[in-house]
DNA sequence: ACCCGCAGTGTAAGCGCTTACACGCGATTC
DNA sequence: GAATCGCGTGTAAGCGCTTACACTGCGGGT
């Protein structure tokens, strides 16, 4: 293992192949430009060598890197893995790289990794989420670096987001629950503060239980961490509290799976006793027992969707858009119709 | 949005406050090596300018990045988060960052990624498991990258690695198995060409059965991608075989989670009818219905000393090492001891 | 009073690439 | 046959940092 290990650079390979390093740059990034023959003599000197082009060096002189930042909230669910799976298929197949961080749900944290993705060079960011900080956005404008927002939509209109409304798709989840003839709901809620989309889904709620002429105020919230651990807590915390609910309804399918885990653990049946809901249809929601009803969202079409136009937007093709997905209610077992019987007992 | 949103650099910096480039450039990396008074006076100039230096023009001319690559084959399921999350916060607390990417399990993708996290200027690598080709871990020698293995111990000592034993893992589940009275077992694996710790869960079993005097050829197998979807299917498939198992040890929780929400469609129970059993112990292994017996990997402490060993081998502080962790099984009741009734029938 | 050492600072040479511009030459055009 | 064109290539100027080295001036040892 030497000391320093001599790594080829471009200059090695122009001087091997007998050309220029602009003649070499040119084989990497615009081959067309280049005889066939030389093309042939520079490859085969590159591939002699085993060369590699240094990155740092390419976005430098370059001031483009063909890299797109994403922040998520958190990698320790699913939530926006299979979004970003699809928004990462679909950066490469545009020829670009995705560099993934993640915040913790922090606003500070994100604030920081914004910066470290734009030091980096990033040609785009995506973002999930509108509410944050005038000041990051004063940033990212003033470098001009091309954002995208996901998993929401911007109220203003002065951001481009691909999304869809938190509040509209759980207040037609909540009228669903309420057709069903529930009228005493408890609610576990992400943290709302800093968080749009848990806002709005609490929002939601609230706006069908007016509609239908309920008390939203009474309305028993927990706002806790999306974690399953938090849910099965919150649950149980709702269920021994003096009015029971007939259904508890949960901003996100993580907060629900915790819930449904303590149920069972109680010996409280889903949805006999108590249903519940959810939001998202992860791939989790389904094999619970029992699976859960929930909001879907179309993960994967907003990730291919939010790639699409942020590239275009990099590439100068597109000021920005505001795409608004649909979503739908998934009926599963863990929501059962109340009959006035029970309702009664 | 002006075409060209003029960015300061370092030399603005320096002009602004009056002092040269170096001594900018001090003032972020050494600042002991500054006076009080000059020090305070960059600090409000890159303050008043909104200065973030340049990633890559840093990376450039020192040669450091104080980045760690990790390529991980999956993020789509819980598998690797945690253990990733520890790794993070401890490479966090030594001043260093992480870029992950992620390999679709494919040899070929995953050899790509890491030619470009060190073209990016990783100092060092995190890689999945032990398995790869020669050519890889020749390239890597060549620049020099230090690389630690996780999620396995490689076997000939010659890498470095901090990880358990899969197939003693498996096998000790194995053993518990048998001594439960289960003899016919079936087996979904994930896929084990090109993945060391698939290979070595399989054996495991293989190696329990022969020294319990079993057939170890005998034993259906399956293999699939780890994927929830493929664990069902793979369940259904061996549940229709014309000899029935008694229990189906599953290559990890993502699998057996298919085959327990595939059993419960079927309406097979669990354990009575059918036991299972997974491998990873991830947050999902114990809200299922039943909660899954496993073996319980200690992710955490798994992530946090890959990261302490990987930083001293960037530092030189050290060679390089092989850690061997313990692992435990996890008793819960979707593994039943079979009653001699039963297994007569 | 002398020299030495050292803390604090500046000068300038790269790091490995891309790309504007210049150049030469054979193929067109009339 | 001269003027024009454009393709393929080379030259060289950076991109925004870090850091070896040089320099200055000050305090302390002799």
């Amino acid at each position: 293992m030497s000391q320093t290990p001599d790594i080829p650079t471009l200059d090695d390979v122009a001087r091997a192949a007998g050309v220029s390093t602009a003649t070499v740059s040119r084989c990497l990034n615009e081959k067309q430009k280049v005889s066939p023959k030389t093309l042939e003599h520079v490859l085969k000197a590159i591939e002699d060598l085993g060369y590699t082009p240094n990155f740092n060096a390419r976005a430098m002189a370059a001031k483009r890197t063909q890299t797109i930042g994403a922040i998520i909230p958190t990698m320790e669910n699913a939530i926006f893995a299979r979004g970003l799976q699809a928004f990462q298929e679909t950066l490469h197949d545009s020829g670009y790289n995705l560099l993934v961080s993640s915040s913790a749900y922090q606003p500070q944290l994100e604030a920081e990794q914004i910066r470290a993705l734009v030091a980096r060079g990033a040609d785009g960011l995506l973002l999930i989420g509108y509410e944050r900080d005038r000041a990051v956005y004063d940033y990212l404008e003033r470098r001009g670096i091309p954002t995208m927002l996901a998993w929401t939509t911007a109220p203003q209109g002065v951001h481009s987001s691909v999304g869809f409304d938190n509040c509209a798709a759980m207040r037609r989840l909540a009228d669903h629950v309420l057709s069903m003839g529930h009228t005493k709901i408890s609610v576990i809620s992400g943290i709302i503060d800093g968080n749009d989309r848990a806002e709005g889904r609490v929002r939601g709620i609230k706006e069908s239980l007016v509609a239908h002429g309920l008390d939203a105020d009474a309305v028993p919230i927990i706002e806790t961490a999306y974690e399953i651990e938090n849910g099965a807590n919150a649950f149980e915390t709702l269920m021994r509290a003096e009015i029971k609910p007939t259904v508890i309804m949960c901003g996100n399918d993580v907060l629900a799976a915790g819930a449904i885990s303590r149920a069972r653990q109680l010996g409280l049946h889903v949805p006999d006793e108590i249903s519940i809901t959810g939001f998202d249809d992860i791939e989790l929601a389904s094999i619970l027992d029992p699976p859960l009803t929930t909001v879907h969202v179309p993960h994967r079409e907003m990730g291919h969707m939010a790639a699409r136009e942020l590239v275009n937007m990099v590439e100068k093709q597109s000021k920005g858009v505001t795409r608004k997905l649909n979503v739908r209610i998934e009926m599963r077992a863990s929501l059962k119709r109340i009959s006035r019987k029970e309702d009664r007992v």
